[in-house]
DNA sequence: CCGCATCCGGGGCGATACTG
DNA sequence: CAGTATCGCCCCGGATGCGG
C-alpha cells in the first residue's frame, strides 16, 4: 500500500515553494527531462535513460507525477500490450524550467565530465536546440548528426534546420545527414556551446565527415556562459 | 569536520544533472529564492524568510552554495560586526531559473493555501513582478503597496512602475504609495495574476486605500496560468 | 543576540533480489 | 517488461548547546 509518501511539503504559501513541492524530490526532474527528449516513453527505456536510478524510486516518482497532473500513463492496445509514459499539457509546460536550469548548468559541462559520468547523447539534443541558431535561415535546410561517446550511449542525435529554428530529434534508421560529427561528448558539447571553434575541436579528436561547411550555418548564439 | 557531506553526484555529464547536483538538494533554491529578494541577508533573516527549515541544514546549505561559488559572505567590520550573505554574479543568474519555476508554480497558489502554510509578503514580490505589466508607460510613475496576511509575515511590499516596467521592492519607513491593497495573500494574489477583478477581490475582503484608479495601469499580463 | 555545531530519531534514498 | 519487496545507510528534521 502506498500511502502519500515522499510528498514532504514546504508548507510555505509561495509560488516556488509549491513547485518544488512537487518537483523538488530526488530524480524527479530529471523523470521529466528524458520524458521530454524522447516523448512517450517505455518504463524500460526511461530506466536506460537514467542511470544511476533505483527502480523503486523510478516507478514511486512515475506515479507522484501521475497523481500531480505532469505524466500520463496509456496502455497501449494488443499486440504492443506495452506501457507508455508521457508529459501532459501541464509537465510539457516544464520546458522553460528545464532550459533555464540546463543552461545554468553548461558551465559545468565546459569543465569536462567526471571520471565515472554516464552519458547518453540525446543529452545533447536539448542543448543544441537551446545554442544553435541557423545563421541563414531562407537557404534550404541542413543536417547534422552528433555521435558523442563510445557505445553505451551513443543514441545518436540529428540536428537539423526547420524554418528558422534548429531542431533536435534521436537519429532514425538510415539517417542521410550533411554532415556527421563524431568524438568525445566533452568536446561536442563544447562546439555547440561555442565554446571551442572547429580547429579546436578538430584538436581535441572531434572528426567531422561529409559537407563541413554546414557547420558554419549552425552557429551557437550569443554568450552562453556567463560566469 | 565537514567533508564533502549532502554532495551525491547523479553521475550523468548533463547540464541539467550537474544543475541539480548543486540545487537539487532539499531547500537549497528557497535560500536562493529569500537572497534574491531581499539581497544580501543576515543568517537570522535568512532563518526568518525560510519557516520550517532546521537552523543546521541552513548553515550547511549556505555552505555548499559559497562553495560552488553561488553565495558569498561578507563579514561586515565593526561596530555592526554581523556577517551578510549575498549572491554572486553566478547566484543572480538564477533569476530566470526561479521565475520560470515559480511561474510553473503559481496556479497551486491559485488553489489557495494549505491549512498551516506560512506566508511571507515578500513572496508576492517576485510574482508580481513577473506578472504586472505597466499599462501606460509614458504618464508620471506610481506605486502601490501590499499588505497581505497578519502580522507575522506581514513585510509590506512596495510595486512600482520604472520606466515601463514594473518593480517590486520591500517598503521602508514613511512610505508614500499611491494606493494600498490590504487583504488574505489569496485574494491579493489572485489580483495580480489576473485571476479575479476588482469587485471579485473587495468581495474576498481585499480593501484598497488610496487612488484605486492606479491599479488600472499595474495590468496583469496575458494568461499566465495555463491548465 | 547571532551564527553556527552537535546529537539523535525517522524516513527518504540506493542497491539488490524477486515476481506476474 | 514493468514493476514490488526488502534492507541498510545517510540525509533530513527538531532540539539543544555554545562560543563570539
Amino acid at each position: 500500500m502506498h500511502y502519500n509518501r515522499g510528498m514532504r511539503s514546504y508548507g510555505q504559501y509561495c509560488a516556488l515553494a509549491k513547485a518544488l513541492d512537487v518537483l523538488g524530490d530526488r530524480w524527479t526532474l530529471l523523470i521529466v527531462r528524458e520524458l521530454m527528449l524522447r516523448g512517450p516513453s517505455r518504463y524500460t527505456d526511461l530506466r536506460n535513460g537514467l542511470p544511476g536510478i533505483a527502480t523503486n524510486l523510478l516507478s514511486e516518482r512515475l506515479r507522484e507525477l501521475k497523481d500531480a497532473g505532469v505524466v500520463a500513463r496509456e496502455e497501449a492496445p494488443p499486440p504492443v500490450a506495452t506501457t507508455l509514459f508521457s508529459l501532459t499539457p501541464r509537465g510539457q509546460a516544464l520546458r522553460p524550467v528545464l532550459d533555464e536550469l540546463g543552461a545554468w548548468g553548461v558551465p559545468f559541462m565546459v569543465e569536462g565530465p567526471a571520471p565515472d559520468d554516464a552519458f547518453r547523447g540525446r543529452w545533447l539534443a536539448w542543448p543544441a536546440e537551446r545554442f544553435l541558431t541557423d545563421a541563414d535561415p531562407d537557404a534550404p535546410p541542413v543536417s547534422v548528426e552528433l555521435r558523442a561517446g563510445d557505445g553505451d550511449g551513443a543514441d545518436p542525435v540529428v540536428v537539423e534546420t526547420v524554418e528558422g529554428a534548429v531542431r533536435a530529434r534521436p537519429a532514425g534508421a538510415g539517417e542521410q545527414p550533411d554532415a556527421v560529427l563524431s568524438g568525445s561528448p566533452h568536446a561536442i558539447l563544447g562546439l555547440l556551446s561555442g565554446q571551442i571553434d572547429v580547429a579546436e575541436a578538430r584538436r581535441r579528436g572531434v572528426r567531422i565527415d561529409g559537407e563541413e561547411r554546414v557547420l558554419a550555418r549552425l552557429r551557437p548564439a550569443a554568450a552562453l556562459a556567463s560566469s
